[in-house]
DNA sequence: TAGAAAAAAGCAACATTGTTGCAAAAGATA
DNA sequence: TATCTTTTGCAACAATGTTGCTTTTTTCTA
């Protein structure tokens, strides 16, 4: 008999994935736990060790790519060319993103964390220049390792 | 004979080189010689194009590498997995980059830029975590593409 | 300016990462 | 449960990045 919180937290994913028009299936309800139970982003590769041997990578792929359409995670660029995923938290979803919030990459840790509370700043552009999406990302020391 | 342009480019080059202390080699002038004659940043791909079928991939590879070492290039992280590779116009050296500039994507033409003239905002951090390097992203579209 | 020493380039082999088409398996629907 | 639809796994491939070693080029000094 499963515990509690796993009922639990399996309902949500259930509920999460329905809510996004997505089938339920083993390979999205464990990524989708990845994210819902760690703090920080998870690049491919993370996901890829983490969820274990079970499944395939090419399934990995697939399975962020849906959940970028969908506006469940979004990406984060980092300067070592490993795109990084994170739950969405503000009101995103299929073909529109709104994240407006900074992220922060620990120098010590190396975990990437979205500050939510932190808005990105207004950019005023030279001339013939016009903004559409603006991302910050500051590079630093976090919480846990000062 | 070769074009009065091209011979003071080549000194150019040559003293670029000579002043961070690296060997003049014909990769090293070519490579220098793309982001000078070039607007926006190069990606690693871009510069295996144009230098043709000239260098060894594994030649751009560390040529890049060594001119970030030196302060010559700073990367630029973008949201497709894929470093661009720009020009340092900032008092940057061996060990210690000190561009605080932004830099800006169009969704057109695709050209990165440096807009040196913009500089990085302060931001605000939560308690708890230390700020070192800012990096401000901004996707639009750009002069030429209005 | 020739020759020795040092540095860089090229090459080959390999590792990692990402993509595509297709058949089998699993999920949704009625 | 049967049928239709979607997703997965697999295989093959492409692109990107890394490493060790040999050859070539550059630098340095006599
Ligand atoms: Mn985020
Ligand atoms: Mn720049
Ligand atoms: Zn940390
Ligand atoms: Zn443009």
């Amino acid at each position: 008999m499963p515990k509690e919180a796993t009922i639990i937290n399996n309902n949500r994913l259930i509920k999460l994935l329905k809510q996004n028009g997505l089938s339920i299936t083993d390979s999205r309800k464990k990524i989708l736990q990845l994210f819902l139970e760690q703090d920080g982003a998870l690049s491919h590769g993370d996901i890829e060790k983490r969820a274990g041997e079970k499944f395939d990578r090419v399934t990995v792929y697939r399975t962020l790519q849906v959940f970028v359409d969908k506006g469940i995670v979004h990406t984060i660029p980092t300067a070592d060319n490993s795109i990084r995923y994170a739950l969405c938290k503000d009101e995103c979803g299929e073909g529109h993103h709104h994240d407006h919030h900074i992220h922060f990459v620990c120098d010590t840790c190396n975990t990437t964390y979205c500050l939510d509370d932190v808005v990105t700043p207004e950019i005023k552009l030279p001339k013939g220049y016009s903004a559409g999406h603006v991302e910050v990302v500051v590079e630093g020391v976090c919480k846990n390792c000062q």
